[in-house]
DNA sequence: AAGAAATCCGAGCAAATCACTCGGAATTGT
DNA sequence: ACAATTCCGAGTGATTTGCTCGGATTTCTT
């Protein structure tokens, strides 16, 4: 029941990205250095954002990364999404469908692991990238994203 | 970001147990049967709950396990605790203390996993057992509790 | 007293997942 | 040409998960 180093270090990095890309792209180097993520790990990272339509890149020398829309479309739900895959702690078939759980039998902690599923995905998709970087602005009054609490 | 078999299957048993336990104690084999769960992983996560003081058991012949309190009293969440550990998806040390994590950096991202540790944390704290236990008794008419959806 | 029925407990183990690293191919600016 | 980058997939050691197993302990029954 832990998000994984995925989760965390890529929302760091992504914020990081949105602040240091808004008039030239922001390298994995520069990302790296500044968020102490390794180069080789932060790739990875930033390649499922990209994939999922978050950043767009730049390639070659002088490339690198900017948002591919504009922060307040982007919640954390859609980034986190991205890096972990499915946030639902339990995943079940029979959640989405009518249908009755496994054969016929009545499955009464669906009705749980639904309201966890559901509470989840509200919290993180009700939270916009632009607040975080409009805190992140205000606060660390150096632009700062900090270590994300946890290494 | 799983919610792993403890939880899962224990959730289920101990629903199966307050059923089953009303006027005699149920056994590990008995629940084992109904629920196809092994009798061995079964007493993990029963004496999970019975250290979490959740269950009372009844050692020797003939007996077994019944509630250790009011199935009102007891929340979803005191039995995912109890069998997860800590239901937090990011742990964080500066995350309860008014102190900056880490050293003096500002942190962003703590705001994040605050609420979505918060936002679990309330949604199975509100669901009691008692209401799991009502909804089984009128669904399945055989007060089957089915399979918790996923295996 | 003997034995059966149950809980209690910790060790062990295979499979899966995590948290990376590495090497190199492809692309583009200078 | 060459350097700076992104892109990509394979590999790997450490950790966690999802169990099983053996045996000790307690209590009921006869």
């Amino acid at each position: 029941m832990k998000l994984s180093t995925k989760g965390r270090y890529g929302l760091r990095a992504l914020i990081d990205l949105a602040l240091y890309s808004e008039n030239e792209t922001a390298s994995i180097a520069s990302i790296s250095a500044r968020q102490h993520i390794s180069e080789s790990y932060l790739e990875q990272l930033i390649g499922k954002l990209r994939k999922a339509g978050l950043v767009v890149s730049v390639r070659g020398a002088g490339g690198g990364y900017k948002l591919a829309k504009p922060a307040e479309e982007i919640s954390v739900g859609d980034i986190l999404r991205a890096l972990e895959g499915n946030l639902d702690p339990v995943e079940c078939p029979g959640l989405k469908e009518e249908s009755a759980c496994d054969s016929s039998e009545f499955c009464v902690t669906k009705y749980v692991w639904q309201r966890i599923n559901d509470s989840i995905n509200q919290t993180v998709d009700e939270i916009k990238l632009s607040q975080l970087i409009e805190e992140s602005k205000q606060a660390g009054n150096g632009a700062k994203v900090g270590s994300g609490c946890v290494k």
